[in-house]
DNA sequence: AGCGCTTACGTAAGCGCTTACGTGACCGGC
DNA sequence: GCCGGTCACGTAAGCGCTTACGTAAGCGCT
């Protein structure tokens, strides 16, 4: 008999299907070793009495943890927004629940997240966040994740390898390429690069790719100019200064993410500086902002949402051997932050 | 002694302190009973042995559950994100996890998730996301919360009332008045609301503030006219459209929020017409990339962050009696997007 | 000295679920 | 007709905590 006023148990379920807690269990379960005549009827008494499972005597008892840990830099930041949409969004479909956590960008922020997720046994984690520039924080993550799958934990990360787990990867490589292609092809010869920090590999791997367009075009490595900042709008303020300073002949600036060309187009509209007259700009990512900016942002369009919801299918799926990755495709989107290259 | 490979349990915290499970518990907890000396050597242990109490065993075993449940209308869009910011932010500081849930702007989804989140037994829940249009809906996520508060659940609003719980609230209707106020100034006389979808209690509050401006200024309300769309930038960009059909007389769009005010400029830049010098627009909430847009969006700053960090303040502190209401400033922030009316 | 009160701690009963194991009914095969 | 094997279900032992209650020691008081 549900007691007043309470949320019914699995007992209350059981008396009134006059079954057993063991065989309501099993039937709400769906585990067989149960007539489905009797499971039928318990599914229906569950039904009625609006039955639903606490999630914590069920963890406890050594059902899997029903939820999903998702580690992001900032949630306000459009690229990991979209990001953790697809994930909630599948989580949702699913039944589970999304835990989500901002790091900051901090990496030893971020592992002290990554054990606060462990310690709260959430089933899955979902990693979309920084590389770890320090090897020792970057070994630690390592240890502890492996630490988490051994004992039957699920993990994916999404846009970064180098952490011994399953991950979803954009051809970054594929898609700086493709930027570099398209200003080549426009007649930039002096293209500087707005590159987030270092440690990233994402940084890594989009900078190969716009590398070896030069290459491939029979450009010197003269004609490329890098310089470091952050993957943030403040980023892109910064480095464009710095760009400006250092690197004045530069006619084209490739930003290695659209939250930068969001600053690199917001500094060289306070210094007007005609775009893409006097200077074009190229972002990555397309977040939904990147079209509606003035002027348009070209860029590499990411199926942001996409990978969200496979990083966390990944997870789902049981892990064979070695970590899996899947790619995901890339567009070259052409809006009207480029131009040709401005006569001398 | 801790069974190799797994986490350490409060008991054996407990043996190596040599006391009791309840005392360890105790000690732990912060709760009194226990003698000083002996708590610090307790803590020592469990800090030693790297331990941390299951959530899922110490929420069965009656402690409150540490997990806040969010629901938002969509977590990429870039107001709900940044509420969200402030609520993980605070909710990190105090060690408590955020569930977050998308309603994609379906009540009766969003009552759905709230359900689900009352059935994961969440001990907070912050809501930030539609009103119920459907009196119905909204009765019954009314009746849903004022259960789930009876059982000692608590609960906040962010940006709407109406739900018979704690809220916290911009003064709408102020910031609608600072928006037609400033309009009216650069002399504008035919004006036109953007409105968000009526079921809003935020959209009516900001109507009711644009339409008091008119009032104050003498104005017949035929100066006014009102499209309703929704909160997105679709529906700005459709809006657009009809306002341009159907009022082509107006000078200045007010746009309810900011990401309609996106979608109304991307229209009239497509549809070439200069902004301000033909037409002005002015957004609401002041979210980041408004700065970032060409022409920069004037704008009623709203200090998100800090309302979802409120939000959950006013959740964590025990309620006396009737729902309280916490206000927030707003700013009417002027750039580029607004400009002296037209000479006709 | 005896009383009651407080303090500091231990004992044990759950919280609501899952699941290993036990048991009786029923089956076919010899 | 007896035996081993399924099948369908029940019994009960936890999962790792919190907390009501019990208890022994120590205190001040008359």
């Amino acid at each position: 008999m549900p007691r007043a006023g309470q949320r019914p148990r699995l007992v209350d379920v059981a008396e009134r299907a006059d079954v057993s807690l063991a065989t309501a269990s099993r039937a709400l379960a769906g585990r067989d070793g149960v007539s489905a005549e009797v499971a039928d009827r318990i599914r229906q008494v569950a039904r009625d009495l609006g039955y639903v499972a606490n999630p914590y005597a069920r963890t406890l008892a050594g059902g899997a943890s029903s939820t999903v840990g998702l580690i992001v830099h900032q949630v306000d930041d459009p690229y990991f927004s979209e990001i953790a949409g697809g994930v909630i969004q599948l989580a949702a479909e699913q039944g589970l629940l999304v835990q989500i956590c901002q790091s900051g960008r901090d990496p030893d922020y971020e592992l002290q997240q990554l054990r606060h997720l462990i310690a709260q046994r959430v089933g899955i984690i979902l990693i979309s966040g920084s590389g770890y520039d320090d090897p020792r924080v970057e070994a630690e993550a390592r240890a502890e994740l492996t630490a988490f799958q051994a004992h039957g934990g699920r993990v994916a990360a999404i846009g970064r390898h180098a952490l011994g787990v399953d991950a979803v990867l954009p051809d970054n490589e594929a898609g700086g390429n493709a930027l570099a292609h398209h200003l080549i092809d426009l007649g930039h010869r002096r293209i500087t690069v707005a590159a987030g920090s270092a440690g990233l590999t994402t940084v890594a791997d989009r900078l190969a790719g716009v590398s070896s367009a030069l290459r491939q075009r029979g450009l010197p490595p003269t004609d490329l100019a890098v310089v470091h900042g952050d993957f943030t709008r403040g980023g892109g303020r910064a480095v464009t200064e710095q760009i400006l300073n250092e690197h004045p002949e530069t006619t084209a600036i490739i930003a290695l993410n659209d939250a930068m060309a969001m600053g690199v187009l917001s500094t060289l509209r306070s210094r007007r500086i005609p775009v893409p007259g006097r200077m074009s700009v190229v972002g990555f990512d397309d977040v939904s902002v990147a079209a509606d900016l003035a002027p348009s942002l070209t860029t590499i369009r990411l199926p942001m949402t996409e990978m969200g919801r496979t990083a966390l299918s990944l997870a789902l799926k049981p892990r064979s051997t070695r970590p899996r990755r899947r790619s995901t495709g890339h567009l070259l989107v052409v809006r009207d932050s480029t131009g040709p290259a401005p006569t001398a």
